[in-house]
DNA sequence: CCTTTGAGTGCACGGATGTACACCGAAAGT
DNA sequence: ACTTTCGGTGTACATCCGTGCACTCAAAGG
């Protein structure tokens, strides 16, 4: 695969400085173990594993991370690192007017686009939440409770929005949206990237986003009178 | 702990026959198991672990099951059995008149109930539904699945909704709450006891479905009009 | 009473695992 | 041109793993 060319073949001598090489590997470890613990999760993956599949000795490993957890650590980074750009993404597009039906078609669109562009990372983070070692678990529990409160913080910005809303009820909002795009992502990834499945699951989260959001205007409106 | 009393100590001679004493260390190896799996996953479990933490030798686990997996498709049939013992006090309960704030306040407190007396069970569902070995999460994936179509029925019942529904709609609305409801219970879990996260995570589920249920009504009037 | 059954034992094995240690050799630094 | 740095190597070892096999011995059953 795109393990780090070994000495003895630097014949070749494709100009390539330390640093660069070592990152090459750290990389090649990265893809590896996001690859290898597909089947199962991060704490049934060994050491041993990895490095064979890098295509280097074991006690190499010890020259980039400390440990699996570590290893851990860095995906949630990663992973995070990239769905914090798709966040951007749906912050800043132009894609829709204001109204919710546009706000949510624009959204899953860009949920889904994101979940094929990193599958792995998206389904490491399902699975790590509730599987991982604690203190992975930590790490994206955080994370995630970071991308709600960004959102909420989003929400309240929306035009259609009642200046009235406490930021408890926004959070209990956007919880429940975030709580409902994972769900959403989840099934992409366990659809296998079938075409049908993958559309029926898309209609079903637009379907989901428009009742949580009109359903909440209406609640709160409730609330008010 | 629980150990099946060796035959040595048969001089106590307690009567009980063969099979109860069988049935009695499968049941210690189910509860190890469900215990030992709690820091990480069913994957990440040796037989040897189990064996020990029973009081067994290794070998002695084969005379229960044929390997871990066969383990982990008894701990969901398990875990689902008295998931599925709850649905029905929620269903047969008497506990609200027939508004929505009774029955969701009423749901909530019986989800929380459920989830103190079966707090590993719980835990095994979430964990191993994203992070177990590929038969054991597609067991958690279909009895999930159950469980929404179920509460579809039983939402259709209900006398506040139209009769205009399509099942679609009602598997849609009853996939959101199975959603919101399976996150609850994965961070009361998270929230170790806790009494205060607890209080916190039960106020917003019960805000959450307010949202949820509300919305739905009235994103289908304004469908019908 | 004598036979059968089967849960649990004890040992032995080949293989995988984490990690310690000494080593190499090319790039980086001087 | 030299020394230093440091990814990566190779060997080695104690430990754990799953599992095969022959065994025990009390309950079940005729």
């Amino acid at each position: 695969m795109t393990r780090p060319t070994p000495p003895t073949a630097t014949l070749v001598r494709v100009t390539e400085t330390r640093v660069e090489r070592k990152e090459r590997t750290r990389r090649a470890i990265l893809d590896a173990a996001l690859e290898l613990c597909e089947e199962s999760s991060l704490v049934a993956l060994s050491l041993r594993q990895v490095a064979k599949e890098v295509g280097i000795v074991p006690t190499g490993f010890y020259r980039h991370f400390e440990s699996i957890e570590e290893l851990g650590l860095a995906l949630v980074d990663e992973s995070f690192a990239s769905l914090r750009s798709m966040l951007r993404a749906v912050r800043q597009t132009d894609r829709f007017d204001g109204s919710f039906a546009s706000i949510v078609d624009a959204s899953v669109d860009i949920l889904l686009e994101h979940v094929h562009a990193h599958p792995r990372h998206f389904a490491f983070i399902a699975r790590e939440r509730t599987a991982g070692q604690p203190s992975v678990r930590d790490a994206i529990r955080h994370e995630i409770e970071l991308c709600e409160l960004e959102l909420a913080t989003d929400i309240a910005k929306l035009p259609a929005v009642a200046d009235d809303w406490s930021t408890d009820d926004l959070r209990i909002l956007s919880g429940l949206i975030v709580t409902a795009m994972v769900s959403t992502a989840e099934q992409v990834i366990s659809g296998h990237g079938r075409r049908a499945v993958e559309e029926r699951t898309a209609e079903v989260a637009r379907t989901q986003l428009r009742m949580v959001l009109i359903g909440a205007l209406q609640w709160r409106s409730s609330q008010r009178s």
